[in-house]
DNA sequence: TTCAAATGTAAAAATGTCTTTACATTTGAA
DNA sequence: TTCAAATGTAAAGACATTTTTACATTTGAA
């Protein structure tokens, strides 16, 4: 599943270690998400999309 | 995590099995979600979505 | 009321996500 | 160029989702 976080998160100046712990993970989960090597759980996709101010359906694309 | 399935799944005159087909799962994985027990994986919550013509952040609240 | 269709649930196994620990590589500012 | 911060990756274990099989209950139309 492609995703934009990348892009939101560079947007609001954010590093991979501090989007992870606004989320609550661990700085490796939010890693592997953002390269593709898995997909969040639906309750993370939601946390990262509010996170990063926009909605799962804009920032994940199946 | 709370959602709108039933209500757009009626609104469509599908069944749960009818449903669960369309998006490749068994019914009782749509049973499951649709009653709260666990939630979908990302895919699959943009699959039911995207069935129902609705998005996934429409259809799920967290 | 009766009967089939629809829905609810359970348990075991397969698969996928996430954490932790640990180390390597890249990047950019001084 | 140098050094710290940021990023990439791996492996083991914990936990969550999904499938399959199977059976019970509910619902609604005839």
């Amino acid at each position: 599943m492609k995703n934009k976080i990348l892009k939101f998160r560079k947007d609001k100046g954010f590093t991979q270690d501090a989007l992870a712990k606004k989320c609550n993970v661990s700085r490796q989960t939010i890693n592997a998400i953002e390269n593709d090597r898995y997909d969040p759980t639906l309750q993370l996709a939601f946390k990262i999309a509010r996170v990063l101010n926009t909605t799962v359906d804009d920032i994940f694309q199946p």
